[in-house]
DNA sequence: GTAGGGTTAG
């Protein structure tokens, strides 16, 4: 067989291989076009795998291509093309063929710079940024010489690492070598270094670039635009682009599409909704992204029946949802728990032909899990499981933190221990959701060692840190239901992510009703509405507090034998974290406010309460007594001493208006 | 053949 018939009988995998094993076999290699002609052929059938397997796997085949380089370098473009997953081996092989050859020096095998540029972006891409370098070097010792392209691969493919300092390097050498960066490069960097949030740096690298006589173009505004809003700079990003109108260069939808996200991260989705009408009048239509921008804005703010309203103007429109604008609203859905209607969707997905992928996979079943519908998510997940398709480790992370958190510890497990049969690695992810999940904290159940309040104080300030506010309630629950509480670090924690973000005050609704210890958290917020109110509040009273041994379990007499000195003009804020109900007496020397906040118990048991003394134990007091109460577990006492009487009745108001 | 925008999961 001289001239290789590339015949019309490749039925299957199989024919394939054989003919591929005939054709390395062969005295004269086929043409590069006859392997390409088999190789698409394969793709087509969707033999991935098998492909790539023949690589590295089959010695015969892999061997002949290490020795016919040319043809496997210019195969490489059509499997990166197609997407298919590529494999390290295989570079490998090329390389080693290349070097064992010397093919390069020898000119025999000479791919152009945009069979290398093909090959390098594919690589990049797939995040093997070290292998793109070592094939640019390779390049460098050949003819074919690396041109700007080539470099500026490299380049992006670092930044896009975070590693500015190699891609700057590179650029230097890039101007050494007589290759001018030109404004595909400097985009990149610039991208890099707004992703790092590394302003100044940016600045600088902008006015060099123009002091090059390299003009920034609408992508260069638009990374910049990105950058600033994506840190919450809205007001900035706008005025980028006034900046980019003064100089003649047009915002694009890409621009607008930045801008509105910014509005949206920062909670305003209205924002962006004015912005998206301004675009419109302007004549720049708006596309899926610009739409998937604002519905997630509104979902992320639970409303809904706007998200809902975008999502079916998209389909009167004309664009077709896509994928990821379902993704956006069954997510969105999920959050606010109407579980019918995203089944709904869902369907409509379906019926739509819309394909879902991972992440629609991923929401429906974290959707299941967290709303308690086990039984809906299991049979979903063993659905998806038999397709076999769509599975990889955050698939199962997320059906094995689903069954952690709905108490199917076992299965769990099970799944956990099957990992590994499946080839499938379990990751960071997978690990922290075994530890900090129900499986330990069971585990340790099911060997007769039971959580005690320090297990789960950690537990909750672990799902706190995390802002898994919703582990943390279930946690918090449990615990109260077995008379635990928050310990004092627990409540500051807590004090101060709510700080940071009021909401999630919002998210954990059992807090005020359910949970004693409470009083003590609201407390905690009190002082921070304080110290906002302008009255001075001493920083230090924590230390004080813990100084006195108040963080431990507190006699009354230790209570008694407190001493502090009160400085007229100071709010002093002190709380107590007790772990037995005592007799607090508090003794202020100047003009007083105290507030006690006690639950219910506490007050019933204070109604019944005679005098302080009556009580065996010993009590100091000093000064005039102003106060005299029952403190229960997490109450809390302020006091609160000024000279100035509008502070007091400042705060008075407050309080009252407040509470 | 290179640069810019959108969705989950600990």
């Amino acid at each position: 067989m001289d001239k290789f018939d590339f015949g019309v009988n490749i039925n299957c995998l199989d024919d394939s291989v054989i003919l591929l094993k005939q054709m390395v076999t062969m005295k004269r290699l086929p043409s590069l076009v006859d392997f390409s002609k088999l190789f698409k052929t394969m793709i087509n059938m969707k033999h991935y795998s098998a492909v790539l397997s023949l690589f590295s796997r089959n010695a015969e085949i892999g061997y002949c291509l290490m020795h016919r380089v040319d043809c496997a370098f210019s195969v490489l473009p059509i499997y990166l093309k197609n997407g298919i997953p590529f494999n390290v081996v295989t570079f490998n092989i090329l390389l080693r063929g290349i070097f064992a050859e010397n093919k390069v020096k020898d000119k025999i095998c000479e791919p152009d710079e945009v069979v290398y540029a093909t090959v390098m972006n594919g690589l990049s891409k797939r995040g093997h940024t070290e292998k793109t370098l070592s094939l640019l070097r390779l390049m460098e010792q050949g003819n074919t010489k690396p041109d700007i392209i080539n470099y500026n691969i490299i380049i992006d493919a670092l930044c896009k690492d975070g590693n500015l300092d190699a891609a700057i390097n590179l650029m230097n050498e890039m101007k050494q070598k007589d290759i001018p960066p030109n404004i595909v490069t400097y985009n990149s960097i610039i991208d890099g270094m707004c992703k790092l949030g590394e302003w100044e740096k940016c600045k600088t690298l902008f006015s060099e670039m123009v002091n090059l006589n390299i003009y920034p173009n609408v992508r260069t505004f638009n990374i910049l635009t990105d950058g600033l809003c994506k840190e919450g700079k809205v007001e900035d990003a706008k005025e980028v682009m006034g900046y980019m109108i003064e100089k003649g260069i047009e915002p694009d939808i890409i621009t607008y599409n930045a801008i509105m996200y910014g509005y949206c991260l920062r909670g305003q989705p209205d924002g962006a909704r004015r912005l998206f009408d301004f675009m419109i009048n302007k004549c720049i239509k708006s596309n899926i992204i610009s739409y998937n921008i604002l519905i997630n804005g509104y979902c992320k703010k639970k409303k809904l029946a706007k998200a809902m309203q975008l999502f079916c103007e998209i389909s009167q429109k004309g664009p077709k949802p896509t994928t990821f604008i379902y993704n956006t609203i069954l997510q969105g859905l999920f959050d606010v728990g109407r579980i019918g209607s995203a089944k709904n969707i869902y369907a409509e997905m379906l019926s739509a032909g819309c394909i879902p992928d991972l992440y629609t996979h991923g929401t429906l079943l974290n959707g299941y899990f967290k709303h308690g519908l086990v039984e809906e998510a299991i049979s979903l997940f063993n659905k998806l499981e038999k397709q076999g398709e769509n599975t990889d480790i955050e698939f199962y992370n997320v059906v094995i933190n689903g069954l952690c958190k709905n108490g199917k510890l076992d299965k769990a497990h099970a799944l956990f221990e099957k990992l590994s049969s499946m080839g499938l690695l379990p990751n960071v992810r997978t690990y922290t959701t075994m530890i900090t999940g129900f499986y330990m904290l069971r585990k340790m159940e099911g060997n007769n060692c039971f959580p005690d309040n320090v297990t789960y104080n950690v537990m909750v300030q672990g799902f706190l840190r995390c802002s898994r506010i919703s582990e943390m309630t279930t946690f918090m629950k449990e615990m109260t239901g077995r008379g635990f509480s928050f310990d004092a670090s627990t409540i500051e924690l807590l004090v101060n992510i709510i700080r940071e973000n009021p909401s999630v005050l919002d998210m954990i609704p059992e807090l005020h009703l359910k949970n004693n210890n409470l009083c003590f958290l609201r407390n905690q917020i009190m002082k921070w509405v304080l110290t906002s109110l302008g009255l001075t509040c001493n920083s230090c009273y924590e230390n004080r507090v813990r100084s006195m041994g108040f963080r431990t379990e507190l006699t009354t007499s230790q209570l008694g034998s407190l001493d502090i000195k009160f400085k007229p003009g100071t709010l002093w804020v002190f709380s107590v974290n007790i772990m037995i109900p005592s007799v607090l007496v508090v003794s202020l020397y100047d003009s007083v406010f105290v507030l006690s906040e006690m639950n219910t118990q506490t007050i019933a048991r204070l109604k019944g309460y005679e005098s302080p003394f009556s009580t065996d134990k010993k009590i100091i007091v000093r000064g005039r007594v102003d106060m005299i109460g029952l403190v229960s577990i997490g109450d809390i006492v302020w006091a609160v001493v000024s000279r100035h009487r509008d502070e007091l009745s400042r705060l008075n108001a407050y309080i009252q208006g407040g509470y």
